[in-house]
DNA sequence: TGCAAAATTAATGTCAGACATTTAAAGTTT
DNA sequence: AAACTTTAAATGTCTGACATTAATTTTGCA
């Protein structure tokens, strides 16, 4: 397995690493006490500071959580799905806005993910999740809707989707891939006319999903993706035309 | 957008959500310098140790990385696929392990996920990925190999096949689907014979990304699904009927 | 003058020890 | 027996010092 075998040559990386490796051998199990952090300083013969800052280390990816008082410690931590969500959800943000992935590279991976689900969505599906759909269509279909709410909407109806899949493992592996198009969504204007089109969309789709025809299903997100990027290629171009606005 | 809403007690997790924040929102930009750990000290007014506790957590989030030296200092990172991804697959591998995912789960979604790369991968594929897809079929047929082993090439061809897609974006988030399933298949043992069965599976599909049959290699996927999911239930069945072998 | 060696400096990395705060458990009193 | 108090053990924070690193500046000599 890879076991980051980055050579962190501080002390803090190498302890950390250290811990690291025992959770995910299973040498430190769930629930599991380490030792205090004086008890850690005399075992890794460092100072207390330099095992606080490996342990907060991993605190910061959720692999231990730490409570004060006298039966207090730090503990191997579950890792939740939605804690594990919030941070893949984070990642993929900053990993799509720092390294200047193409719209269209990032359009093209999250309907194809999307697209994955749709057989199981179709075949799966309960009322709660077509009600989401819905009232996330409702609110897209409000004409004095900010573009942000449009967004958050629409993320909303398309995690909807996701989540009818009935499949925690995807659900969550889909959340960085919907949730970090948002900003880049979010670049984009959309007129009365486009919104109208993507509700449309949506619509046929939420239907397709009702009849649990996941070929419709599929057939629809293909459709949305289509129109998707060709309106973002218009308004990338007429951008570049006529480079800045007011600021 | 989610800015990770915790109410975060100790000072340092208030700290590090501060400067997360300012990195997100933009306003600190990539290698752009923070201010030294005494000026950070001064501004958020805490003292050095609480402020080097913050900023270890964001380097174990590759959010920043810091340097020594007279010119040295915390600097925002650009996160790169590669550090997202090894970060994805240590959070996947303990996700699934710690939440007793099923493995009738997890298979589905990483099939799931797989099929949606096959058009892209069928579309796209270069020789260097059918030559990457043809090691890992010849390791997987030597006849002494171990399951470990056997295990490892098979991930390298599911890997190939999914970095065919050509999308960087698709094999960052299919590296954790991918990746985590291994230590599940590890519970596995394959009999010579579910070897080869699973060995012509990825002949078919290794054949149908030549003739760049994307129809072919998606059957050949839920084939090898199917076969992948009968095997599995047939070694947990025995294994439940006669508890423990040897240790 | 030009260049190499040495000193300077500014930053992170580490240490030691102290005190503050929190929390559970043991002890005490009514 | 119940309520209160004390104790102890742990993390959280602060202070100040020293070690180490690496860029920059100064110095010294050919």
């Amino acid at each position: 397995m890879n076991t980051t075998p980055q050579t962190a040559s501080d002390l803090s990386s190498q302890i950390a690493a250290n811990i690291r490796d025992a959770i995910i051998k299973g040498v430190l199990i769930v629930d599991e006490r380490l030792p205090s952090e004086a008890e850690l300083s005399a075992q890794f013969n460092v100072s207390r500071a330099t095992v606080r800052e490996a342990l907060k280390r991993l605190a910061a990816q959720s692999l231990i959580r730490t409570q004060r008082g006298a039966t207090g410690g730090a503990f191997v931590n579950r890792i939740s799905f939605e804690a594990a969500q919030a941070q893949q959800i984070t990642t993929s943000t900053l990993l799509l806005s720092m390294n200047d992935v193409s719209f269209e590279t990032a359009c093209e991976a999250r309907f194809a993910l999307e697209r994955a689900c749709a057989p199981l969505s179709a075949a799966r599906r309960q009322d709660s999740h077509l009600k989401a759909m819905q009232d996330a269509l409702d609110t897209q279909s409000a004409p004095a809707l900010s573009d942000a709410g449009f967004c958050a909407a629409d993320v909303a109806f398309h995690r909807a989707l996701v989540d009818a899949a009935g499949n925690p493992v995807l659900s969550y592996q889909l959340a960085g891939a919907v949730e970090a198009m948002q900003p880049l969504m979010n670049m984009i204007t959309f007129t009365a006319w486009s919104r109208d089109a993507i509700v449309a969309r949506h619509r046929e789709i939420a239907t397709a999903m009702t009849t649990r025809n996941a070929a419709a299903v599929a057939a629809g997100l293909t459709l949305l993706e289509q129109e998707t990027q060709t309106l973002a290629r218009t308004v990338f171009a007429r951008r570049t035309k006529q480079p800045n606005a007011a600021p």
